[in-house]
Order: C-alpha cells, then sequence, then structure tokens
DNA sequence: CTTAAGTTTCAGAAATTTCTGAAAATTGTA
DNA sequence: TACAATTTTCAGAAATTTCTGAAACTTAAG
C-alpha cells in the first residue's frame, strides 16, 4: 500500500474538502482512497494507508456504508472485509446529490409545513408566515426538481447538461408549440 | 425584538440546519431573523434577540457579506449600521447556489487540472490518472451546467424546474429536431 | 482636539467534533 | 463447543471550531 504522489496529493485534497461535502476528513480521504485503487482494500490497509486507528477506519467504513458510497466484497480464502466505491464515478456523484438532498433539504421542508399549519395570531405572524411560505414554495420546487434530475438516464442527464444556453430557445420552442406566447405551465 | 414563537422555530431551526448549509449556528440564525424580519436589524438587536455577544454578532456580519446574502442601510439620525436580507427569496437562493458552486466545485476542479498535468510514470499513476480525468471530467460539466442555470432568467428557470419528467419529452423532440435519432450533443 | 457612539479584533474559554486504542462483540471454522 | 481472526464500540484524549468580552479602533460632530 504505497501511494504515488498523485493518489496523496488526490486523497489529502478530498480530505480537506470533505468537511464542504458533509463529512469528516478521514472519511473523506477513505472515500478518495477507494475511488482511485484499482482493487478492493480492507480495515486493515485503509488504516496503514491513511495513518489513522483501526477504529477509525470502522466508523469512517460505517458511515460510507450509510451514504451508500462503497460496497461490500469478499477474498476466497479471506474473512477479511473488502471494500470499493460503489459504481461508477457518476453512480457516486448521483448519491451523494441525492444524499445531499435529503440531508439538506428534507428536514428544512418538514419543519416549514409544520409551521405552516398554525394559524397566525396578530400581523406580525402573517407576515412572517408570508415569508415562511415563500421559503417553502422555493425548496419545495427545489426539491422536486432535484428528484426528476435523479430520475433521468443518464443519456438525458448529459444532453441536458450540455445544453447550455441552448436550453432557453428550448423553452421557448415548448411554449410556442404547446402553450401560446407567454402563460407559463 | 420579541420574536414569535414561530420565528423563534424558523430561527433555530436554520441554526441547526447551518452547518449543512456551510455556516455556523449563529451565522444560519442571524440570516433566518435578517430573511424574516420585516424591517432592518442592528447589531445591537442582533445580540440581544439571539441571545449571542456582540463579537459574535460581528463576525457573523462580516461573513454574511462575504456570501453576499445581506446588505447595509442607514436610518436618518442613527450612526448604527441596520442589515437586511439581500434581495427575495430566490435572490437568496440564487446566492446560495454560486457561494456554494464556488466553494465546493472549484478548488478541486483547480486541483485536478493540476494533477493532470504531470505525465504518468508508470502503469499504476496512468490508472490514476485515468480515475482523476473521470472525476475531472464530471465536475467540468457540473459547473457548467450549474453556471448555465445561475444564468437564466428567473422566468425560464422556473419554466425548467417545473418540467418534471416533460424534460424528457423535450429532450426527444429536440433530437429529433435537429440530431437524428441517437447522437449526443 | 476631544468626546461619545459605534464597530472590529483577537486571546483565551467553552463547546463541539473527531480520533485513538483497548475491551467487548461477532463470525467462521473445526 | 472452543478458538482465533476480525470488526465494532465507546470512554476519554486530542484537535478543531465557535463564542465571549474587554480592549483597540473608527467615525462623526462640536
Amino acid at each position: 500500500m504505497k501511494l504515488s504522489s498523485q493518489a496523496q496529493a488526490f486523497v489529502l485534497h478530498f480530505g480537506e474538502m470533505g468537511s464542504r461535502w458533509g463529512f469528516n476528513r478521514t472519511v473523506g480521504q477513505m472515500f478518495a482512497l477507494l475511488t482511485i485503487h484499482p482493487s478492493p482494500l480492507n480495515a486493515e490497509q485503509l488504516a496503514q494507508a491513511l495513518k489513522i486507528s483501526r477504529g477509525n477506519v470502522s466508523m469512517g467504513l460505517k458511515e460510507l456504508q450509510a451514504w451508500r458510497l462503497i460496497e461490500l466484497h469478499h477474498q476466497p480464502g479471506d474473512r477479511k472485509d473488502y471494500f470499493t466505491a460503489a459504481g461508477s464515478i457518476w453512480d457516486l456523484a448521483r448519491t451523494v446529490f441525492e444524499e445531499r438532498r435529503k440531508r439538506e433539504l428534507d428536514p428544512t421542508l418538514s419543519l416549514l409545513r409544520q409551521l405552516l399549519l398554525n394559524e397566525p395570531q396578530d400581523e406580525q405572524e402573517a407576515q412572517a408566515q408570508e415569508k415562511i411560505q415563500e421559503v417553502y414554495s422555493l425548496l419545495e420546487l427545489l426539491e422536486e426538481f432535484a428528484n426528476t434530475l435523479s430520475k433521468l438516464e443518464h443519456d438525458d442527464l448529459l444532453k441536458l447538461m450540455k445544453l447550455g444556453s441552448g436550453i432557453v430557445k428550448l423553452l421557448e420552442l415548448k411554449s410556442r408549440l404547446t402553450g401560446g406566447t407567454s402563460s407559463s405551465d
């Protein structure tokens, strides 16, 4: 388990960025290592390569499994658990996207829904309620859009992402064909 | 500065979620409060409403300014600085989206670009390089797509987000008109 | 220049998160 | 069943982040 300086830099960077992506340094490093390494690795190898404790590796693997980012393999005649990144880079990105949507959007939507059930007691509360409603509508729309993107076939997603400013033309085309000139959906 | 229990819950929740959105608890709370409160607030009022120190408020305001999420106002005959959330809820969401793209994507793109300049020295490095290239291509595409979305007019963005599964039909329509049946852009 | 109102800074305290390592639990094999 | 290999747990240590509050700084006005 010697890492090339390439791999080293890649792994360390994912450790640094980890916190911005929702996990801690060592979890980020473990994920990066499992992603660039061509073959499955066991806990011992991860601990050794990243110079962290065995216990920490165990907790990190648990978290990566909760994110559904890694999968377990077994080598014949070896009782150790071996892990690889789960699927292609695209699969991984999709999974991170979905997990983050869940963690960043859902709890807020759920709270706001709750708050909107209350009847406002005075003018001030009515105004606050209005703002809350605005935030709620926006987040709900975001959530639905994120869902739509998640469900797209790889090909379609790729096409969409490559459209660039072509998107505007396509949207115009659509309203011309289906919706008159001005009204929205 | 008495908060209704509505407002209270809203503010506290944004504090909790803050860390998932890239800022700390008190910054999240300050942002939430400036968002639901109908009029501009000064540092003293924020400190008092959130029960945090004056110094902490000052640092929080600095950070919210760095995110371009709040703006400064002055009341005639009052030397204090007053703040409000910058723009509509949609403006705010757009800004958060852009800032996060910058912070979460750009540093990684920049590092990977760097790594791809090196000539691989052996088979193992060549393989790693390939993986890095895959990650890079994906993130670059993501970045461009995020850029496209950022630049869309509010109306167009809304239309796009409301399309739902209509997106697939639109993409089909497009290939039928411009690109034969299978080829991508 | 002086003063008072207001803001920012920053060293250290407090809170929170992450990490270690030894002990406990689990698992496969004989 | 016993046992050895492996994984998991978790209490406390270490590291990191956040927060406080007093001092330093800035600014407007007399």
